[in-house]
DNA sequence: GACTGTGAAGCCATTCACAGCT
DNA sequence: AGCTGTGAATGGCTTCACAGTC
């Protein structure tokens, strides 16, 4: 596998490829070409292709793909041959969701364990996992050497998650709080930004009737 | 405001620094540089001027902006200056959590209307919320001239509903369910897609220790 | 004939660096 | 002196177009 640098847009196709060949494959397809998915996830053939080659020769020429084949490749390069283990911080209603959230499970996250920091929700159970104080968190971390985090707590204590992720050995964080965190080299974060997304929305509404 | 073609990105970030500035406004800031934005979302200081040249000049050489004008303005670009009305379909867990989540109310979106097709979910409240059956969202879409909508239900059931959405007049999609919808010209689409962004973090952190 | 893999071209976004204003 | 606004330069991603292979 090259060290050359790969473009995150390229990163975020290759997910969706491979979730989109797990489809097909489910559907018993077993070849497929560029242009079917290109055509499937709403890209170009040519990006397909594109995005492939920065990770090898995978497909045949004058046939197409091997979904089968792809579809391991495709886990391959993105880390998901081992079940990926998670904590979570934050159990009101979006860490429950997140806890049932099923499309983890296909993919192979595995959240295994939630903690807050509010009285009334630890002790409480969601799908079979016992909220627990976040004190708690970072020898589960340690002890169980788990790598990726999500925050969901609200803004205002997000960052002090975070800080304490960090200090724990959390190496990637998935945060849904609607703010920016500051979090040491050697730590990714990803943010999940709803009110983002949806004023991407209204901006292009709003445009799209001004220029009528 | 110019029909000059805005990169999404810009739009993204626009989004980011009219929230950010709503917290240094609350913590009474009258004035901000560039560099203090650039600071707090994490991006550099000419990028956060070239964001904001694209819609006007809103500063002041040698000063900075004025932190309340430049609220205003970004609150204007992104079109929130009125209250959004949204639809949502599917009450399992990340609805409710959509329903639930606080920062759609500060930034001006309101759910008002909640769907669901399954007979277990119909009737019950949530948040004040009873969830209708999927049957009645079109009526309630033109009735009060809804222009987005949010997508939380399975996979299977999505494209759906996407299809139900754009039939009934919705504009602007949220998706979060992990598939990529179909839909007629003059609707948009934004996923929220939560395995994908682990999938980068995993992909991340599998890279870094082969290149050790 | 069909489809991949890829260098080259084109396009778009970000960064640089400085003139212009306060 | 400090900070914005912006043309120019850079860097990076996407599309094109075609040679290579089955």
């Amino acid at each position: 596998m090259k060290a050359l640098k790969i473009p995150e847009a390229t990163v975020t196709r290759l997910s969706v490829y491979s979730r989109f060949l797990k489809q097909l494959d489910k559907k018993g397809v077993t070849t497929v070409s560029s242009g079917e998915i290109a055509e499937g996830v709403g890209v170009s053939p040519a990006q397909v292709r594109k995005d492939l080659a920065y990770f090898g020769e995978f497909g045949t020429r004058g046939v197409g793909y091997n979904v089968k084949d792809l579809i391991r490749y495709t886990v391959k390069i993105l880390g998901l041959t081992e079940e990926w283990d998670m904590v979570l911080v934050g159990a009101g209603n979006m860490g429950s969701a997140l806890v049932t959230y099923r499309e983890f499970k296909d993919r192979g996250f595995n959240i295994m364990a939630v903690f807050d920091n509010d009285l009334t929700k630890i002790g409480k159970t969601i799908a079979d996992l016992e909220v627990m104080p976040l004190d708690k968190m970072p020898e589960v971390v340690k002890e169980k050497n788990v790598r990726l985090g999500m925050i969901a707590v609200p803004s205002k204590a997000a960052q002090e998650v975070a800080d304490k992720f960090a200090e724990s050995g959390i190496q990637g964080i998935l945060n849904f709080a609607p703010t920016t965190l500051n979090v040491p080299e050697g730590v990714e974060v990803r943010n999940v930004d709803l009110s983002v997304k949806l004023e991407i929305l209204t901006f292009n509404l709003t445009i799209k009737n001004q220029s009528l």
